[in-house]
DNA sequence: CTGAATCCTACCTGATACTG
DNA sequence: CAGTATCAGGTAGGATTCAG
């Protein structure tokens, strides 16, 4: 079968693996969630960002914003005060990837509703 | 801080919440391999996407499968042949979510540099 | 306030064996 | 071929405690 017009997946396999493990790395429900919160809020330190990712643990918090450091999608700028203040935000590569990802949110949200049918037909065949 | 115009975020959290919920669903490492194949192969047999999804165990392919199907993202069709013949495919609403997950995927592909160059540059700071 | 360190649980996952 | 059932190991993630 041709190779659909839309899928822009590469000849080369080790790239392939490359795209896949680079994915997996940034589609976990926290990096989401977070990159969803940065998007929106601009600028946000350490404990907004606790407050504002319902349901956050602080210790996925700080691992999450340490990967998403590492990757290159978060910046975080540290203020020499007493108390300390930690601000993070999105990088223009965060950005990027924010629009990249805004096609699931919006398809995400467009089709609740279908979802939750398929779901309740599944259940039903399944009962 | 305004509201970036390509964002699309509900003004009810009640719904915010079912599509972090969705998208958590959908985002996992096997679901976006099964898409990524079924998308560029068309229905195929249970035994080929083992053969296509590198890595992927029996027991994760049939879960994964299943999960998928009832979010409707997946159309299962069983032949009644002997041996048995089990063909998947995506739906209407699957091949949607791949189209939205390809500004991921292109993502990915464009910025593996910056990103490696990003972690290199994080774990020379922090030897 | 921003984290690091520890402990502990639950689930994810792979391997293996078995069925229609 | 297309699964299901079971078991064992690793790991993700939460709660708690402590530190700069």
């Amino acid at each position: 079968m041709a190779k659909p017009a839309h899928t822009s997946y590469s000849e080369d396999p080790k790239i392939d693996a490359l795209v896949d493990e680079t994915i997996a790395r940034v589609a976990d429900k926290w990096t989401l969630l977070l990159i969803e919160a940065l998007e929106e809020a601009g600028p946000r330190r350490f404990s907004a960002l606790g407050r504002d990712v319902e349901g956050i643990s602080q210790k996925m918090l700080t691992q999450t914003l340490r990967q998403m450091e590492r990757e290159g999608l978060v910046a975080r700028t540290v203020f020499p005060e007493v108390p300390p203040r930690v601000e993070y935000e999105l990088t223009g590569l965060g950005h990027e990837l924010a629009e990249a990802f805004c096609g699931v949110w919006t398809w995400a949200e467009k089709n609740i509703g279908r979802i939750e049918a398929a779901r309740a037909a599944y259940d039903e065949r399944n009962s």
